[in-house]
DNA sequence: CTCCTGACTCAGC
DNA sequence: GGCTGAGCCAGGA
């Protein structure tokens, strides 16, 4: 795991990112805003972007807020956010187990026993990008 | 309104 | 070094 370095008010930055001052977004609205970001071939984890939205205590709603992420418009790619361990903790939440490691695989990033390959190389810090 | 649960994490044993 | 328990917050029953 990557220190995580001082986390600065990621949300105002999301708001930047996401220029339609409308109301207060839900918690999950803005875990779907990070989650959009994460780029092809990279991978997060819960934790991170919990903790990039200032609640790493609260990793389970991040979690729990990708429950929504194929609900959604656009699409959040759920896939790409695993646990700290890089194991795809949530596979069993997509339409089949198989598909969340194929959408990986179909990436580059190879995947084995559940686990991302390379987790800390390909590992991507919400922090970095709202920086 | 109260109770339960959950795709996580950390601390303690 | 693996297992267990507790904390976290939001939404559904």
């Amino acid at each position: 795991m990557p220190a995580q370095k001082k986390i600065k008010s990621t949300k105002q930055k999301l708001a930047t990112v996401n220029p339609s001052g409308k109301k207060e977004e839900s918690f999950f609205e803005l875990v779907f805003e990070v989650a959009r970001q994460i780029p092809k071939g990279r991978v997060t984890s819960y934790g991170a972007i919990a903790a990039c939205l200032g609640t790493k205590l609260s990793a389970r709603m991040v979690g729990w807020a990708m429950n929504g992420a194929g609900k959604v418009k656009p699409k959040v790619p759920a896939h790409r956010v695993v646990n700290r361990n890089g194991m795809l903790t949530g596979k069993h939440h997509f339409a089949t187990e198989e598909l969340m490691q194929q959408l990986l695989e179909k990436e580059g990033i190879k995947v084995k026993d559940d686990t991302v390959v390379d987790f800390e190389k390909l590992f991507w810090d919400p922090a970095e990008e709202f920086m």
